[in-house]
RNA sequence: GCCCGGAUGGCGGAAUCGGUAGACGCGGAGGGCUUAAACCCCUCUGACCCACCUCGGGUCGUGCGGGUUCGAACCCCGCUCCGGGCACCA
């Protein structure tokens, strides 16, 4: 690190203040735990207004905190979600419980049949290695050839491409790090809304966890083993299903494939197989090598195969014949479907496809019917579309249960009860939120602290031998092989010497390798809003009671957390989500007070600017551009194209900071950021517009100091009433614009203000107007107000200083001008008390000259007087 | 396709609770200061019409079309366009 180590993040840097003063040298970071720095930084917030007696600051510090990542890491290793309490528990807790017989393993993790006291000590290890909350999983992963590493999911986008370096991505199966973020989907919806966030940024949440609830139902093979579990969210429409489909990758694929094709299997189900093993197969391996994009590509065509067999519908016994297409996803739900072609649009098209049974179930209305030219009633097979709205259940009935002439609400309750006694379904709830793919195969990165033993099992590497530092290595890409189906190689892997390693876990010394993939740049964002709290703990990641001060929450049911984050919107389902997960994870472990890291989220806007294509499409350099008489913009001569976006690099169309400090000053840029707009929309850059704060700096500085001599040139002469009222109106405004991160309005008060006292005072404007002026200033243009704060003659910094309250008693001005309104036109004004009553304001406006003049006598049938605001009179 | 946001002068934007639309700034016009220019200071600046020595007055106006209300930039219904998110999630 060179240079300053500034204390600032997004949160604290958004709203301007004096970074510089906190800047200290490299290998000097403060410790804000101090008590100094504490009343430092709540002098600071309560200078901004924000009306706490404490205030959690953000503090940034140097790197090298890999140890204590790597030690929250080893928590998530060594813990487990227990789903009877909802909360992570030590790992070693569950594995007493197991040894004392007091409980089973989650079934899914127990081989088949067995128990737990059946089992030897490897399949233990593996039972136990199935429950952490950090896991090692072979599952089709985003590989990213371009990068020559994996992604998660939140990191490819909707092209199939990596957010990163625009490459494309591929699916492969592949062995990694996974954390079970997915655990938490209930709490990290749930726990939303304890938080003060933008209700976009929730909605963006919300969906990306995506819950449904719904009911799984059992579909029984022919001969009644096994069974295909699958989600619909519309049991309803049980009795229309007349086809299921796995998902490719489904476990069941091989226990369904028959091993000839039944008679009379249409054609077109056989994908041109001789056999149902040959069609499954080839299907199968198509779909694994198609990319994301090509799937993209080809829109939505159904494609898939019979897998020659029939399971059950379990509402009337009805065999129906199982598919695999990949329009089922195996990481949704049971990765298997129940078809009701008739109530679902993919279901429609697949069965349209290959001929399959359309049954209705649900009766629309007769509007869909006339939206769709149909007559009213027309029979399913005249359909152009499914209907999947609201209607009534029809040809839903066996011996036991009927659900004809119910609403879908009521129909789902009735079929899931019908269900639930006869033990083929219950209702359900799922999630599109997926485990987090949590290893990168780059060097750049937190290693785990992990290392394996020759049976293959994973060990936690002790604490004390934490941090896991890098080898030096001379070659740090990844190796990216021609040969598609060679595995992704790590530069780690390539540090012999230090992926060989001799511990000593407990049973004597052995030889184990480490792991050589790397954590992915979240890692370190998960969390690093604790360590600033105290960035320099050699004992843990955080002091306890550092936590509770600064996050802690303050009063019960309330989430805690950091008071206030700034930053991108781009953050909303990939920072926010995974720091809120580590964060919960840490609160059950006991490590933290607060629920949630973040309490109140604001997102700033995007500065944009014009930027210009030539005729291949690539950007050319915008200051460069030249403006034609007629509209046309040329670059060299050649003609370019106009378009908008984010200030940026790929966009060639920035305007650095740089040339802003050396032509205006840092205060003066800071200052047209926050004055040119709400903080929290991008709106265009236009240089042209800087030079109005310029002058406003210029003027505020002109009314404390003589700009050719040099000379303080304030007095210490009275302040007139009227004065007096606007500097506290604008110091009322400004604490309530600062509050509502509504800098642009402070700005303009300010202007208005300072606009106010310019040549009211002969020889020198009154100390007692200027300096809580330069006070409010200070937030947004800190080191001109600092500046003026000392030649003022204060020995201390203004950081110092309580911000300037307003006096209530001087914020009512003592007449208003309100306008008379005839029938909601303003015909005229009055010049009343604030207060005066509404007898009083229809006396004044009907005293009025002009509006007696405009009545001429007519009856006025009814008056709305508003004290303090306006009066309305209505007439006939 | 679905889900969010947004649209106000020539430009960025203000109007926080349904109560004077256009604060503040940029740009523009005119004037003062100056040998001159810059800086600075002052006045004006939504459109249209009437009046004009002067004060002024009227009509329209917040993307479009309707509605509710004494009164709508703000609430409701139906659209258009722009920005963002998600997208075979059963």
């Amino acid at each position: 690190m060179t240079g300053h180590n500034v204390l600032h993040t997004m949160g604290y840097d958004a709203f301007g203040l004096p970074a510089e003063q906190y800047a200290i040298e490299s290998g000097q970071h403060p410790r804000v735990t101090t008590e100094a720095n504490i009343a430092n930084m709540a002098r600071q917030l309560a200078r901004l207004g924000l009306g706490h007696d404490r205030r959690r600051v953000l503090a940034t510090t140097d790197v090298g905190y890999y140890r204590w990542t790597q030690w929250i890491f080893l928590q998530l290793f060594e813990s487990y979600y227990d789903a009877g309490s909802g909360r992570a528990r030590p790992i070693a807790a569950l594995v007493a419980e197991l040894d004392a017989g007091d409980r089973e393993p989650d079934e899914h993790t127990l081989p088949a049949g067995s128990s737990w006291s059946d089992l030897g000590d490897a399949d233990r290890r593996r039972v136990i290695d199935a429950h952490r909350l950090a896991y090692v999983s072979e599952a089709p992963v985003n590989w990213c050839p371009g990068l020559g590493t994996v992604l998660a999911n939140e990191e490819v986008n909707a092209e199939g491409r990596s957010e990163r370096g625009n490459f494309p991505v591929e699916r492969r199966p592949l062995r990694q790090w996974m954390l079970r973020i997915t655990s938490y989907a209930e709490r990290l919806l749930d726990d939303l809304d304890l938080l003060d966030w933008p209700e976009p940024i929730k909605l963006m949440q919300r969906n990306w966890i995506g819950r449904s609830t719904g009911a799984t139902v059992a579909f029984a093979a022919e001969g009644g083993d096994p069974s295909i579990e699958v989600f619909t969210t519309r049991p309803d429409t049980l009795f229309g299903a007349t086809y299921v489909v796995l998902a490719p990758e489904h476990d069941l694929v091989d226990a369904f494939t028959a091993a000839a094709w039944p008679e009379g299997t249409p054609n077109e189900w056989t994908g041109g197989g001789a056999d149902p093993k040959t069609a499954v197969d080839a299907y199968r391996a198509a779909t694994a090598r198609r990319s994301e994009r090509d799937r993209q590509a080809e829109s939505r065509v159904k494609t898939g195969v019979f897998t020659g067999t029939f399971a059950i519908n379990p509402v009337n016994g009805d065999p129906v014949p199982v598919f695999i297409a990949d329009y089922v996803l195996t990481g949704y739900g049971t990765g298997a479907i129940m078809a009701v072609p008739a109530h679902d649009e993919r279901d429609f098209a697949f069965a349209k496809a290959f001929g399959l049974g359309v049954v209705e179930v649900v009766h629309p209305p007769a509007s869909w019917f006339a939206e769709h030219g149909l007559d009213d009633g027309a029979p399913v097979e005249q359909w152009p579309d499914a209907f999947t709205g609201e209607g009534i259940a029809t040809a839903s009935a066996n011996d036991d249960v009927s659900l004809d002439g119910l609403s879908v609400p009521d129909a789902k309750a009735a079929i899931t009860g019908w269900l639930g006694v006869q033990g083929t379904g219950r209702s359900t709830v799922t999630y599109k939120l997926r485990d987090w793919l949590f290893s990168r195969q780059r060097y750049w990165g937190e290693p785990f602290p992990i290392v394996w033993d020759d049976d293959g099992f994973a060990h936690a590497v002790p604490a004390d031998q934490l941090p896991v530092t890098l080898p030096e290595i001379d070659d740090f890409t990844p190796r990216v092989s021609d040969d598609p189906d060679a595995l992704p190689e790590p530069p780690l892997a390539r540090a012999d010497d230090w992926v060989k390693v001799s511990l000593d876990l407990g049973d004597g010394p052995r030889t184990y390798r480490r792991e050589t993939n790397t954590m992915p740049q979240w890692a370190g964002s998960c969390w690093y809003e604790l360590r600033y709290l105290d960035p320099h703990n050699d004992e843990a990641f955080v002091d306890p009671e550092i936590e509770a001060y600064w996050m802690g929450p303050r009063s019960p049911g309330e989430s805690g957390g950091v008071d206030l984050y700034v930053g991108g919107v781009e953050h909303a389902v990939l920072h926010l989500l995974y720091a809120r997960f580590w964060h919960k994870v840490l609160f059950d472990l006991g490590h933290v007070s607060s629920v949630e890291p973040f309490h109140r989220l604001f997102n700033q806007g995007y500065v944009q600017a014009y930027a210009f294509t030539d005729d291949r499409g690539f950007h050319v350099p915008a200051a460069e551009v030249v403006e034609g008489d007629d509209g046309t913009f040329t670059h060299d001569g050649v003609p370019v194209h106009r378009e908008y976006g984010k200030m940026g690099k790929s966009l060639k169309n920035s305007v650095t900071p740089d040339e802003m400090y050396e032509a205006y000053g840092a205060d003066t840029l800071r200052l047209y950021e926050m004055f040119t707009g709400p903080f929290d929309q991008s709106r265009p850059w236009n240089t042209r517009d800087v030079i109005g704060v310029h002058r406003l700096l210029q003027r505020i500085w002109r009314n404390v100091v003589d700009e050719h001599s040099g000379e303080v040139t304030v007095t210490d002469g009275a302040v007139d009433d009227d004065t007096l009222r606007a500097l506290h109106q604008m110091l009322d405004a400004a604490a309530d614009g600062y509050e509502s991160l509504r800098f642009n309005t402070v700005v303009a008060r300010i202007t208005e203000y300072n606009n106010h006292l310019i040549g009211r005072f002969d020889g020198g404007v009154p100390r007692a107007a200027v300096e809580p002026m330069v006070l409010a200033l200070a937030p947004l243009a800190p080191h001109v107000a600092e500046e003026l704060w000392e030649r003022l003659g204060h020995d201390t910094s203004l950081a110092w200083h309580d911000f300037p309250v307003a006096d209530p008693a001087l914020l009512v001005a003592e007449t208003v001008e309100i306008p008379v309104q005839i029938n909601g036109k303003v015909r005229s004004h009055i010049t009343v008390a604030p207060d005066a009553s509404t007898d009083d304001l229809e006396a004044a406006a009907r005293a009025d000259a002009r509006i007696a003049e405009l009545l001429d006598g007519a009856e006025v049938t009814r008056v709305i007087a508003v004290p303090g605001r306006m009066v309305n009179l209505v007439v006939k």
